[in-house]
Formats: C-alpha cells, structure tokens, sequence
DNA sequence: GTCTATAAAGAGATAGAC
DNA sequence: GTCTATCTCTTTATAGAC
C-alpha cells in the first residue's frame, strides 16, 4: 500500500528509470558488450536493484528489445492507408518517417540487426508478438503504384530499397563520414539534406522524374 | 629451423588456421561475443595455442578486423578507372562486385559496423593502413557522371546510395526474409535476383531509364 | 525498496610438462 | 609447438542487513 502510493507519487517509476537506460546501454553496446554496472550506473542506482526488477539481464533485455523491435517498422503513417495516395506520397511519408525516427534513435537499426543474428529462429515470434502486418504496408504500396505509369516492380523490393536506403547511411555514419566527407559536420549536412535527396532518388527509380517536382 | 620445415611441408600453416577460423567466429559473433574456446574448437587445437601465436584476443582480433576491413571498400575493379567507362559501366561493376563479395562474406558488413562503433576513432588509422583511397572512386564516378544526360547529384551520394543497396538487404535477410518474403527461398531468390534489378533501379534513378536496357 | 557484501560461474591468460 | 592444469579477473546473480 506505501509502496504503490511511493510509486504514484513519483514523476516516473523506478522501473521507467531502469528501463530508459537499459535501453541506452542495450542500444549502444548490444547484448554481450553491455554491463549490469553500467546499467545501474547510467539508471543512477544500485546493480542489485536490477535484478530485484528484473531478475536477470537476459530478462531485462527482452523488455528492451520486444519493446525497440516494435518501433522498427513504420508505424504506419496514415497517409499509407490513405486509399487515394500516389505513390511519391507514400515514399515521401516512408522516407521522413525513418528519417525522424532514426534521428531519435540512430542505433536502433544496428540494435535490431545483431540481436536478430544472435538468435534469427525468434524472428517470427516477435513479428506476432509485436502485431506487425507486413501485408498491409505492402498492399498499400501496390494499390499506390497501381496509380500513375509506374515502373513495374515488386512492391516488396522498393520496401526493401526504401528502408535500406534511409538507414544505410545512419548506421554507417562514422564510417563514410570519415571516408567520404572527411568531417563529421559534412556528413551531418548531408543526412540533413538527403531527406529530400533520397525522395527526389526513389521518385526516379520509379520513374516520377518528369512529374512536377516543386513539392519537395 | 625444424620448426620452419614443419611449417613449410603444411599445405596451410597452423598461424592460417587459427585465423581462418578466428575470422569465422568473429564475424558471426563480434568481438564481445566470440569466445577463445569456440575459435580453439573451430580450428581443432587448443585454447592456449591461440595464445601461444597471437599473444591475447585483442591481438587476434586485430589481425582479422584489419584484414577484412580492407576487403570492404571496393576493390576497385579496372572498370571504374577506364577512362571511358559510363556511368552504367561503373553502376553495374559496383553492384556485382558487391553482390559476389557479400556471397563469400555475408557477414562482413556487420562485423566492420559494429566494430567502428565499438570505437569510432579508429577508423582514421584504419583507412590510412588499409590504403583505401575514395578520392579515385569519388573521381572515377565523377568522370562517368559527366558522360551523357545524367542528373545532377553529389557522387558520393550515389555511391552510399549503391552500397546502401547491396549491403542492406543480406545485413537483414533473417528479418526481412521473414517480414516480407515469409520463407527463406523465396529471400534467396530475391536476392540472386536483385543484381539485375538493383542495377535498373539505380540506373532509372539517376535517368538512365530511357537508354538501352537490353544489355541487363 | 535499497543497499553492502559475497557467492558462483565464466573467460582470458599463463605455467610448466612433454 | 602443443597440451593439461591452474591462476586471476570480470561479471552475473544472490543473501541478508536496514
């Protein structure tokens, strides 16, 4: 009884706490590389208290990971299942959906693809447990792409193309930053400007270069 | 001295051995997730052999990363340094020379981002020792662009834009496999596929989807 | 609920026989 | 060069006081 009147009283439980650096930590230094220490340090507690909620790090990561792989997939613009979008709106909405939630978590990806190597038979389980309908996001490109003279391909594979092209350069960012712009400021301007970039580089690939262009 | 016969008269010497299998398990695992033991099992002698030719972990891992990190960047196929290759010329070397690469080493790509995200200062003195100098693939796209009517776009872009393209869809094959494709032959498939697909969809978005396509 | 102290297991590294 | 046995340190996890 104290204890739940202790827990509403504060801003935010202890269990929040925990997990948002769990989270941090998790992100940034995957499963093997992370430290309950460093956990506990980062939450501003003590190590025991983490296994008090958690019981074991295998655990906690769980929560993070079920929790992260959810945001992976797009959340579903609404303008998606719009039944009337072209499909320069969809790319558009795909492509600055990414963009922002990868500027909110630029780890996220890398995250998502090591835990995945690590154990790939659980794939299909957190795809269910997350409730992802792939199918609907695809239809909703087919129905777009059957607008318009549009290059004929498999809605799937411009999915693929899109997202590829989105986080690519986040996740290797210290990497071509340094090989290609030679300065992390100039790579930092050119994610900026590639929101509309890689709009304007999928929108020719379909074939909507001579479409008007302004609303970029 | 009988030491260096022994070695001699071995089809591979015990030190490519253990590399060889150091590799395999590094690059699956990561460094923090790769074990001594498993490597020693991997190569079939014993743990304290590793140390005996490689001193510590660190060191061996060394020895690997560096390696592969040189087989990273595009080994720069005569294509792209002919003075007069097109830019479809040059599209088309990029992306089989990646597709053949990631058929051999699917998990390369992983292994060298997470390992510059282990630690991001590094990659300076990695690229200097590896040699990899961008400015000859910059410039040889550079001189390819500014054949026939091609849109104007930063060279560098592009190359992200086609490494990004190769390089994605096998770093997330168990993910996207699942999501998208439900099973894994119909992803392999995909995959084999993408070589040519990948290619018309760069090639259309830098506006080359009006010339020939026979030669695809 | 939160802490300190400590147990238990794991993993890298070394010693020393052969 | 190669092995077995062992040391040492790290890290997860638990016990128990408050």
């Amino acid at each position: 009884m104290d204890s739940l009147q202790k827990t509403e009283n504060q801003e935010v439980s202890q269990e929040q706490i925990i997990l948002d650096a769990a989270s941090k930590v998790f992100m940034r230094k995957g499963y093997e590389g992370a430290r309950m220490q460093e956990i506990a340090d980062e939450a501003g507690i003590n190590k025991a208290l983490l296994h008090y909620y958690f019981r074991s790090k295998e655990l906690l990561f769980h929560h993070i990971f079920r929790q992260s792989f959810r945001s992976f997939w797009p959340s579903i613009e609404p303008v998606l299942y719009k039944a009337d979008s072209d499909i320069r709106s969809v790319i558009k909405a795909m492509v600055y959906g990414y963009a922002n939630l990868l500027e909110k978590m630029p780890y996220l990806p890398n995250f998502i693809i090591n835990e995945i190597n690590r154990d790939p038979a659980k794939v299909a389980g957190l795809i269910q447990d997350a409730g992802i309908k792939p199918e609907m996001v695809v239809s909703a490109f087919e129905r777009a792409m059957n607008k318009g003279e549009i290059v004929r391909m498999d809605p799937r594979e411009l999915i693929v193309n899109i997202i590829g092209l989105c986080v690519f350069p986040v996740i290797t960012r210290p990497l071509l930053g340094t090989l290609l712009y030679h300065e992390k400021h100039a790579y930092e301007q050119f994610l900026q400007s590639r929101k509309e970039t890689a709009c304007e580089f999928i929108c020719r690939a379909v074939c909507l270069n001579f479409a008007a262009k302004s609303d970029f």
